[in-house]
DNA sequence: TATGAATGAGCCTTCATTCAT
DNA sequence: GATGAATGAAGGCTCATTCAT
């Protein structure tokens, strides 16, 4: 019926709100000093509100990971085309993994404190942030094109998969760390970020090149 | 005198001592939710004994990131010689991160909770503080061998030399991410931390050499 | 409308709940030694909910004093008229000092430890606490009956008016402490409240009377 | 024997010195916020030998007070003369306690905290206090001038010996408390200590002569 | 459903006092 | 006697969560 759906559209963009201040939040003042309050003031909306969608502030945090996330795999999904050889893909989802260090920085420093040991709160049905964080993982994305780049001779098959995967996996992520946590570094080294971007982009396609001798 | 010089030890093996427990409950239940009281029942002390030796829980944090540091600089300084061939170095460097990463692990997440805006308190002096993180940084060994491998016509000279370091820091740092916060994912893949290591080593150095095209 | 102001009211009664509850306890236990802990008991509240009403529990304190100065202030307000001669005033506005040091001594402590060098915390917008303590203060009041006595011919006027005001105030002032402070003293002596005013009251008055030689 | 005696007269200035420093801390701090250390470090001794002299802060601060009373009382008995007439006495009494508000300001502000509800610690043998406090206190002094005024018809004879002595014990009190406390005031409002005083008196004897009528 | 006042467990820090040397 | 490292009770304040309206 049309009030409900109109209900059902009207719960969930508040859902998003919530989230989009959350996330203002967390990311501005670190996840441990951003109060309940804070967030409900940036979402102009009461503190016993934010209850009547999320559980906790703990679960709060954990969708905005899951939207953070779902924004990552959305780009690098977008980006690749099954036509394209392998390096090019993987080319291009370390571009949109760049982009969106730098377009979405807010969302690092979330998943960094959503890694750093906080558990899943009980009280999420997990289905949810479980599969995002694992099964639809631009990880698997990566993976993907690596073995393909290995069918086809690219890449080097001397090494077990998920290990290479997990290096590129890695490479990936931490580049986006040290875009995010250390800019004053960056500056006192005079890089720029365009710089960083092509030097690490070209040590890690050639860190898996096939004809890379050791 | 005597007297004085026992007491000197004692007091600083009495700092190494909380600084011991700090870094276990530190690293076992994350620093923020670690308690002042649960350090000094760990140090087996009274709660005021700590703040004798420390102005504050953060300062115990930032002392413990220190102490990892110095420990890594430490392994990094003793694993190359001057003799060595520059790749040599960079290998070892790299084996001493990665061994540093397994043994302790306990620091990685102190250093992430460090760099993730922790500001220095200041009542520190700061000095012996800012000169670990800053002047004797593994970053700057790093760089003194690429430098010197460039010389030698080893690795590629078509990059700024602060970018390749930046590109290699970032690879050593990830890579000892990896392992720190991630053992039980490591577990997961069936990997095994040798070839982990062979891994990424051989990615690294790939990624550097003179003769890796794109 | 309604449920504003019925919520205004509530929220204006808590306070006063609260600063009751503080006065109590200040004054049984002296500043220092009360607690918040012991305020919310009294005053039947958890603890958190004095934090809604006052920031900081020296700002508990000062509130306390202001209302104490206002209750003051209003008793010697109302005890004065301009058509009386300055005379009678000061001898009404004596009494009413008296009265309020028998009735209220409880804000003698608490005026004492604001005096003895409490600084106004800065949270508070301090204007009404300035203004209660430095522009509405008794003395001004004082001041006045004095200088239209002078004005009169009633009362001195070799002696500067400040120099004069002052030792009045000190006067009154000082009666109130030896009233709260020592009620063991005064009755070891076997001293009774209504004679120690009225023999007060005469001794200040005559010290200032024109016709009182040296 | 000598040795004995030494080691007394040692141990004496040593509670003095400690005195002193308490004295210091307390009247510069306020007597709450200073530390057991700060006292230490002000006589330059290890904070174990404060207990060995007293058994607590409290204590300390009770033979501060003391130490002041008898200062005070010490000032008053000897600016007064047997021979005098009472009206001189009280007026080189009331020249004392002005002196003594002056020269030890540092002291009243101790015994006004005294005052504010300290009670004697039992661990002291109280008689020493309680002596100094009851039985030789300036009081008893003032009172024995009054007396005399009285019997040779200077004074009023109308009230009650001791309502009159609390008068002017309290207007003393108040004098001290004034010049103690606000010296700024007294700054402020450019008033000059001697005609303070010379004012002061002045009130504080026409209040009770004899032909001060009301 | 929206709200925000009320709550109290929990935390960091201070400091008077003790006691082994 | 002198010392100061060790102690832990106690206090002010925060903030996630609840619940009556």
């Amino acid at each position: 019926m049309g009030v409900n759906e109109r209900k059902s559209r009207e719960r969930s963009s508040r859902r998003e709100a919530i989230l989009d201040a959350a996330e203002k939040i967390f990311s501005t003042k670190g996840v441990i000093t951003s109060t309940i309050d804070e967030i409900a003031r940036e979402a102009e909306l009461g503190k016993g509100t934010l209850y009547n969608y999320f559980p906790s502030k703990e679960a709060i945090l954990w969708y905005c990971a899951v939207r953070g996330m779902k924004i990552l795999t959305g780009m690098m999904l977008s980006s690749v085309s099954p036509g394209n050889e392998p390096l090019i893909n993987l080319r291009k989802m370390a571009e949109s993994f760049m982009k969106f260090a730098l377009r979405h920085n807010n969302y690092f420093r979330i998943f960094l404190t959503v890694g750093m040991g906080f558990s899943i709160p009980s009280g999420l049905t997990g289905n949810e942030v479980k599969e995002v964080f694992e099964k639809e993982s631009p990880y698997l994305l990566i993976m993907e094109e690596l073995k393909r780049g290995r069918a086809s001779g690219l890449f080097r098959s001397d090494v077990d998969l998920n290990l290479l995967t997990h290096g590129v996996w890695i490479q990936f992520y931490s580049f986006m760390q040290l875009i995010s946590l250390n800019p004053e570094m960056v500056a006192a080294f005079g890089l720029n970020h365009e710089k960083l971007i092509e030097t690490n982009m070209m040590m890690i396609i050639n860190g898996i090149r096939k004809d890379s001798g050791v």
